[in-house]
DNA sequence: TTTAAATAGGACAAAATTATCCTATTAATT
DNA sequence: AATTAATAGGATAATTTTGTCCTATTTAAA
């Protein structure tokens, strides 16, 4: 469904997002540990992310990741797809046709504009607070 | 969503299945040029489906592929999906984790469930014969 | 002011996917 | 029997995605 670089991304941007919520920032090196990532190939999604603006990166010393907490539930998964992936779960035909729209359809059309639609809703609806419900009690998980 | 090889999977299947309910058989040659392939890649892709009784081949001078017509409305989306990309679109959490479920699911694994199931409902209730109707009056194409 | 700890970013490497090429095999036709 | 047209399959190449490594930069703290 999505790229690897994309599912790191939302992990990422999910714990960063519980963390700031309890005030604190968080290192490249505890995010990747704690959402089971490859550190480096993780620190250029979230140079993505930084770049738009989705999470708060800080240099130096005590510095690392953060997201204001007046935007945790703003922020939704669709943005950080988006950031990531681009437009391409959105769009582009799902038999690969290079042109395919309402008016000169493929044969399956109809059928994946409902399921895209629904996956895109899904994702506009979801904020990363949304995400971290569930987080603290255990009854979801970022890694396993 | 599906893999190249996938998308050309199924673009080449309703092309044999358009040319079989005419009663031709049809070359990889003109497979190819019909759904805007490449020549080598869709023969494997072929090859596979072959192998999996998906599409019936014949050596040979006056060769090609074919699917038999009784065949044509019981061959589902979802056995040429599974025949090529495996269970990784049905199966798979949509974050990456190498175990989720409804015990120990990731913060969407429900909202996730939910977009998949209509995804696998919808493969699995089109038939290559829904593919091709459609393909003869120009309302919908294989290739753009 | 030096040191240490952090992100930024460029260059590179590995792996997976996509694509091509060549030879072998098969079968109809001449 | 030879030729021709087709698929089968192995080897290889190109491209994209995923992942690593190293150096530069930044900032807090000693």
């Amino acid at each position: 469904m999505f790229s690897k670089a994309c599912e790191y991304g939302i992990r990422a941007s999910t714990y960063i997002a519980l963390k700031s919520l309890e005030g604190t920032r968080v290192s490249l090196k505890e995010i990747a540990e704690k959402i089971d990532s490859p550190v480096a190939f993780t620190a250029k999604v979230l140079q993505q992310l930084s770049k738009n603006h989705i999470v708060d990166s800080v240099k130096g010393a005590a510095g690392g990741f953060q997201i204001a907490k007046a935007n945790i539930d703003q922020v939704k998964l669709s943005q950080i797809v988006y950031a990531i992936d681009g437009n391409k779960v959105y769009e582009g035909c799902g038999l690969g046709l290079k042109k395919c729209n309402s008016n000169e359809p493929c044969p399956v059309h109809d059928k994946f504009v409902q399921i895209r639609a629904d996956l895109k809703n899904m994702l506009e609806s979801t904020s990363l607070y949304d995400m971290t419900v569930g987080l603290e009690e255990g009854l979801t998980a970022l890694k396993r």
